[in-house]
DNA sequence: AATACAATGTTGTATATACAACTTAAGAAT
DNA sequence: ATTCTTAAGTTGTATATACAACATTGTATT
């Protein structure tokens, strides 16, 4: 073999994505939410109110993955929507308050992820994502 | 907020390993697996027979994702196993033949994303993986 | 050897994702 | 305005993963 199976980008990045996953998940324990979830409100809570599609192109979502989320979200009455087709979404009452303690939650994990990731490892992963399109 | 919400790395980490799985999986299409399966099937070919744990030991899998693909990789005869519990597993010479095939195609793969990660590419995803554990 | 504990494997349940098929609406072209 | 095309949303199916519960087997302690 040209290169050793341990090299492999996407099993490698596929665990990176593993070991972050569980920093924030951790934190996520007492919230009935995923990581993936926690970024959608994070995104509702910046942009406010935007078109479903309009999320997973922030997120680089599939349109199927956006749409049971929402699903998900709703269900727990953390979003509203507006119409039925082509819906758009924004946080509810709830679903702010959510936001409001899950930034500090993030905040740390970030804090937490970052310290282990030394002061370059951000730079990697920009330069890791500008090349990788 | 302290961070911008796009700086999360859970969620970045997440989408560069969908990027690198796609690469991966646009060459399996004719063969009926998928891009970890792939990967246990090199490790198989790597080890020879080895316990069932081992795989997971290798690749850092869950036990459960590895016992199911194993399932799915022995309903198609690539493995064997030899006991009924904490079997050993070795590649069948169906799976043999398959990885074969599949060396040149992840080898163009790699050389694909390797293109496209840069000289220092490489050595950026390893710096990540070194400090995120 | 018998018991207790630890490691390993399996299975159930839930979400993440891909992809395909289908539905519905919006916009363009006439 | 009607028709056509395209974009967006939903749903079905399959795998990936986490986590918990459970089963089985090895190992250590006595």
């Amino acid at each position: 073999m040209k290169y050793d199976l341990q090299l492999c980008i996407g099993s490698r990045l596929r665990r990176l994505s593993r070991i972050a996953d569980r920093h924030f998940r951790s934190k996520l324990s007492e919230f009935n939410i995923t990581e993936n979830q926690m970024t959608i409100l994070f995104v509702l809570n910046k942009k406010g109110k935007v078109e479903q599609g309009k999320i997973g192109q922030t997120l680089v979502l599939e349109r199927s993955t956006v749409s049971r989320n929402i699903k998900l979200l709703e269900k727990q009455n953390y979003i509203k929507r507006t119409s039925d087709y082509r819906p758009e979404i924004e946080l509810s009452k709830k679903g702010n308050e959510l936001v409001q303690k899950l930034i500090p939650l993030w905040e740390e994990t970030m804090d937490e992820l970052i310290s282990k990731l030394g002061e370059n490892g951000l730079t990697y992963l920009s330069k890791l994502e500008n090349s990788l399109n």
